[in-house]
DNA sequence: GATGAATGAGGATTCATTCAT
DNA sequence: AATGAATGAATCCTCATTCAT
């Protein structure tokens, strides 16, 4: 309960800002219940990354199910981040908070799943990259500032098709098949 | 004197995490000191932001002078800020940490050129992009998680060609020539 | 039952430390269950100084009987607490944190017969004593230091005997009649 | 200036049961105050012991100069202890909650002194004990028992000489020399 | 009886800011 | 200008106690 309850308060104030104080009376618990649950503020951040990680692996990983096309899966991955985001801001803007902090809100699962997608996008020379590094670099930057955007400013309805398109050119992809793989539906959650 | 040592503190620590006393004892001067120069921490804090955009600005504009192809400009711009970051790792955490504050860091000047160079690109048709918006997150996240890979991990010397490159391939300029216009050698600061 | 368990954490951690919690987990229930037997912490504090005499009083009371020489009747007294405070050294430190608290651990029993003993002794010539008051001081304080000399070094066996015949001897007995008093093997219990 | 004025807080409700708002309360300062001088309750608690020590050394260390007789000398440093608690309460209760905490309240020099004193005291034949530990239980605890019971009751003007008396002769001075050391005024401070 | 979640007053500590020297 | 002692509001954390199940 606390740890739904505080996502709302991460998503407004940070991590670093909210005080205990916040996250009770978001809860509308006293102050001793927090800690029944929690030794600490910090536990409780880690308990919401875990939270967050779970939450999105629900979310997106049901989806990659028979995407075998690593353009796809990153396609996949990037629309649904951004649809998360611009359907549910406070969601939006935990993730905007946990990409930086490499180990929050991914979960290992989907750390390593992206990383398998772009080594063997260019094994099978889907993606033509000079470096993996460089192109997690491109990916999750553009993700990160794109979720923001779509946060912050106001963007058209393909936008998230523009990023896709976009990211998938910039590893290599060429425009035209960037396009195609940006505009296909995303598929639905399967198993 | 105390921006400058400053920059040190806020470059480990963050913007939120240091206290008046970490940046009264980083420059060495006492408690009173600090209040007679700036009236809160906050003023401190502006007084640094407008300090790195200054900074940042005299080490890049200079390099523009001359220079209009609008794909060069942004290649000049990340080269730049990734030899910045990778020669002195204290700047390239203020500018990690500078990036997503949307104001802070970046000078208003570098904010609307940098907004003159995509938009001249899209109109010459040296970029192909969806929207400007799409672009802007593409080139500043990427540049954002770059400079944060070149801090955190070993990267390649040629790390920051790979980069460009790879930036100005999402905009949609040909492999070829992003290749090429990354490979130039960073144009001497002019005028 | 939560009376036993508590003996340990009070002798461990001394009366002011422990928390509710100490003493529940100790004793291995719930927390509701401790106020379904006290009411406060207090209470269970009172209850335990209670128990303490009643412990004491049951080990040493009998080996008084059948005893009226004053001096032997101390130098049982001392002998018991030593002997009890070596052989559980739980029990020591409940006893030296029970003296100093005049009134915790004593039974009202105990503490008159120990005055009287000495009234008595001082009556009948065994003690050449100028005041009682400073009679006691001696026999109480020295005891106290003793038990805790015993928890904190190493003592040699004859450790009790040493302590009381200095004491009988401090109370005026002469130094050969206190050897042989403190000598005297400690009477079993009896009644 | 805290330091002093905690003094009295201590020896009124003892070492563990004062906040730190006791203390400042005491002293007239502000909360914050406090943290610009001790970093922590425990640190305030330390200091305090420390500068018990030293006060208590000005007072008796002095007197000692010129007294070779281990007797006289443990004379004067039961005198003067149990001078220094009846004319000031506050002190006496200072010592009383020191002395068992072994460290609180004693410097190193007196502590060492003290062990001497008793060293030499058997080796000339002036003490008659069987050991050393059970000589410094004696003194200590029955000390610290005087120093409580000058507190807590009234007391006779001669205290003071009936327990040097009666600690002496537990060292096995006998009763005339105990009786003649004890009278002794209490020698003047030199050097 | 036993349980344990919830409470909230109490206490420790931090830190930005003020101000007299 | 430089200093640093003093301040007190804000915050974190503990723990005795209550109470519904």
């Amino acid at each position: 309960m606390l740890i739904e309850t505080s996502l709302k308060v991460v998503a407004q104030r940070g991590f670093d800002a909210p005080t205990i104080d916040d996250f009770i009376s978001a809860a509308d618990v006293a102050r001793g219940t927090f800690y029944n649950y929690f030794q600490t503020k910090d536990e409780l951040l880690t308990a919401m990354a875990g939270h967050v990680a779970d939450v999105i692996d629900a979310q997106i990983l049901p989806r990659f199910v028979g995407i075998d096309d690593p353009a796809r899966r990153i396609a996949i991955a990037i629309h649904s981040f951004i649809r998360i985001s611009s359907q549910d801001p406070d969601w939006g803007w935990i993730l905007v908070r946990s990409l930086p902090h490499a180990g929050g809100g991914w979960s290992e699962e989907m750390r390593r799943g992206v990383l398998a997608d772009i080594r063997r996008g260019r094994r099978i020379g889907r993606f033509r990259i000079a470096s993996v590094q460089a192109a997690v670099a491109l990916g999750i930057g553009t993700l990160g500032a794109a979720i923001r955007t779509v946060l912050v400013e106001r963007t058209p309805t393909d936008f998230s098709r523009q990023i896709v398109a976009m990211t998938l050119q910039g590893l290599g992809v060429t425009p035209r098949e960037a396009e195609e793989v940006a505009a296909l539906p995303l598929p639905e959650p399967r198993e």
